[in-house]
DNA sequence: ATCATTTTGTAACAATTGATACATTTTGCC
DNA sequence: GGCAAAATGTATCAATTGTTACAAAATGAT
């Protein structure tokens, strides 16, 4: 027996009334599945052929590496789906195997199902599409991010980005340590970078005020790369 | 008038008959647009309201930088869908700003339109949440090898991945400047590590055969990062 | 205001990578 | 086999970043 008030917490089947809910439910197979704890819930690189949302308990992803040892792990408590952008694509398997922390319960949707239910609902559609967009854009402009080889050129982005097109100068939100662990560099060396620039004449820092003093130069910097 | 025969061959409607086709845009509100050479499809930083698709024709996407001169540019031709990726999420925004490269003709479905659409026709969905899965794994991917910081990270992380969890060898399909420009780096660079790796006893290289002697050690690599 | 804590600026040195150059080996073709 | 072109191994030096350490400045609580 599903909670739909659980269910209709998560993501994707947000804003979807719970009555709505179990009359989409009505209309389509899938499984209520238990797990112990500590018991498989499914293998790294099976086939993703189900969608999952854990409806109470909590599960883990746990990263094998090649030589066969556990590594990183992720929580996912309810009611969070699974995996849910490896539904679809190429490489539909699942990147890590997913243990259950504690007794679980688990809504397994086969794949052809769920493209019913996508079909049937369109708020449920759309907050499919919308979970999995966002995920590509995020990727996308941390991609994009990450393109910039040198601590300059990421600076220089990331000011551009902050003051935008109208202003030339706006207010830090974070520590130089916590703009240092965005960009992935030591705080030393982000510190030195934005001295560099300061002694350049590019930019001025005051306080936590950055005021653009040439935005010309600071944009040649990300073509020139 | 739309060509039907042209646009099955986009990879949205790969796979659905020409008459179904018909069918299905009889059902919808859409616009055919024409556009003279250089006019202006989308501004860049526009909402996107409409999925596109190039009829005829060919258009370009051009980056417009922080202090307004346009940049890099894609050329996108019939009967390629655009920015499909954009449709859905948070930032809806045209990352771009999109011009004809000559003549062309663009198919305009409203989100709304094309919600429908996507709960008409099961293969029409398929395909759709398949091109963006296959986006964002992509997306993923390529993040999860940019987070390797080293030189040594990224090759041990390719060699493991080429070898598999069965094999010790393996033959290079490339050569090692396409490898360094995979990776990003310098030929000469690469070329160093890889000798750096054999003199500690990590793996062998004879003409294009690589040999993993220790595996073990390799994943180490990875996961003191 | 004062003091402890956090944040920032800066320096010296090590490690990594890029740039460039050149010798050697391998490959493909005759 | 012989030869030219491509690919690889290697060396040197410059540029960038990491590491570590410490002092100065800013912040926040009392």
């Amino acid at each position: 027996m599903i909670d739909y008030s659980v269910l209709v917490k998560s993501p994707l089947f947000h804003g979807i009334p719970d009555e709505e809910c179990r009359a989409l439910f009505s209309k389509i197979h899938y499984q209520v599945r238990k797990f112990e704890k500590d018991a498989i819930v499914v293998q790294g690189g099976e086939e993703v052929t189900n969608l999952f949302v854990v409806l109470s308990g909590s599960v883990r992803g746990e990263m094998i590496d090649y030589s066969g040892k556990t590594v990183k792990i992720e929580d996912i408590e309810a009611p969070r789906p699974l995996a849910a952008a490896f539904l679809f694509g190429k490489e539909n398997k699942f990147p890590v195997t997913v243990t259950a922390n504690k007794k679980a319960e688990l809504l397994a949707i086969p794949v052809v199902e769920f493209l019913k239910l996508l079909q049937m609902n369109t708020r449920l559609l759309r907050n499919y599409l919308n979970s999995i967009s966002t995920r590509a854009q995020f990727l996308s402009q941390k991609l994009h991010f990450l393109s910039f080889k040198t601590i300059k050129e990421k600076v220089a982005h990331f000011l551009l980005q902050q003051a935008g097109d109208l202003y030339h100068s706006f207010e830090l939100k974070n520590t130089q340590q916590q703009l240092a662990e965005m960009f992935g560099v030591t705080r030393p060396s982000l510190a030195r970078v934005l001295g560099d620039m300061q002694n350049e004449g590019l930019i001025k820092i005051e306080k936590k005020t950055v005021t653009l003093l040439d935005k010309e130069e600071l944009n040649s910097l990300l073509k020139n790369g």
